[in-house]
DNA sequence: GAGTGGTCTAGACCACCAC
DNA sequence: TGGTGGTCTAGACCACTCC
């Protein structure tokens, strides 16, 4: 009477692609509670339980957000406290002001080999090129390169962006109802050519940390590929191991 | 009636506290399996299910492995699964093999400012200082230099280091029974000097990542200090971000 | 078959929040 | 005061490992 299954899934993961599914359909949008933990085992016939298992993991995965007393949230990159949630650089004066952020350039063009591999697009699918400065204070930080899916991101432009004054991904999600779920962070040390050495205020060939990134949606779609250009001189890349 | 207390701690918290506590007096060792769920639920006088969320909570932070049908194991460095558990360095041909730690230099010397406030020791108190050479098959890829405070690691010595095929960490724990349990890096660009770049194989002045990192044992007691210049050429630093 | 962790349930009570 | 998440318990059963 076993049952062999190699494809066996509990309970609560079941539960949590239910509740995955009402996320990506919309049912609740970021920053909006999500029903109670009661209600949802109702409405799934489980116990509350289960439900609470299921909630424990994406709270976890930082894809909702718990309050005693209050509700359990849909996680959002307008809360002040996720806005930068992905950046990892602080200042070495240990400032924590929040960076701004600065649109320099936005066209139009068509993806070529890597951004298709990257995007998971066509190669010439319609792509929308972003370019923009993070400061810390007055200080010029990063430069970075954002490629996006144009298709996504119709009507994206200079003028959507300069009357934006929080982070890029709040404005996505706002303007564009895409979530961003994770990303992976590619590093390396590269010298800084003459125009970026102009943009961040350093010389040319100064040691910079280039950073790779693509940034995920639901169901581990990519939506975004950047390079960020970082100067490390008053700055430094934190991360935390364990 | 209300409690007012701004210490509540719930059970599962101190019985983790607990847990932690046997860990760090070594009644159990690293590789080891600890008492099943019922045995310490009877020993602490408290449910199972209250020991379970202890345990869950200390396998989330890498202390504890869980293994159905086995038991809980204390977390090791000699794992071979997180021998290199630190290391976020991947080469970008896709290669999955571990690299190889070629000890150079090691000798004593009494803290500085920067490495006693880094490793929380008077100044002046013994450390001894290691470099090493870190290779992905034949190629030099990282260069390391490790501040230790000479009080836990009494007797290291070249000798010790060359007779070892594991990771330094693996090391550590076997010979000092001193456990790595989350440690904090601190990423910038540099540029190579000459005798780095004659060590990495690279020109003088090229862009390096330098990592500084900050290891701590139990109790987030920090006890190594380490700066490490990684060649970018061929590899990157990987880092997930959720 | 015996022992381990893993899941699921049901119910009681506590801490926190809003009204 | 009522609703929400947070804790704790007890018991049943499942999946996995080893003998």
């Amino acid at each position: 009477m076993s049952q062999e299954s190699p494809t066996f899934s509990p309970l609560y993961r079941q539960i949590k692609s239910l509740i995955l599914q009402a996320l990506e359909s919309g049912e609740w949008r970021p920053g909006q509670v999500i029903p109670s933990e009661q209600e949802l085992a109702t409405r799934f016939s489980v116990s509350q339980g289960t439900v609470r298992k299921a909630i424990d993991e994406m709270a976890a995965e930082n894809l909702l957000v718990r309050k005693q007393g209050k509700g359990t949230y849909v996680a959002s990159h307008n809360d002040p406290r996720a806005m930068f949630r992905f950046l990892r650089l602080v200042p070495m004066d240990g400032d924590l002001s929040h960076p701004q952020s600065v649109p320099l350039d936005c066209w139009r063009a068509k993806a070529g080999q890597e951004a298709s591999r990257m995007l998971g697009i066509e190669q010439g699918a319609p792509i929308i090129i972003l370019r923009r400065l993070l400061r810390f204070g007055t200080k010029p930080v990063v430069i970075d390169e954002i490629y996006l899916p144009g298709e996504i991101f119709q009507g994206l432009s200079m003028e959507t962006l300069q009357g934006w004054s929080g982070s890029l991904y709040s404005l996505f999600e706002t303007r564009f109802g895409l979530r961003m779920i994770r990303a992976q962070e590619r590093i390396r040390a590269v010298a800084a050519d003459r125009s970026t050495g102009e943009a961040l205020k350093v010389a040319e060939g100064t040691p910079l940390l280039s950073v790779e990134r693509v940034t995920y949606t639901y169901g581990d779609k990519p939506v975004e590929w950047r390079r960020g250009l970082y100067s490390t001189a008053e700055h430094f890349y934190l991360n935390e191991l364990s």
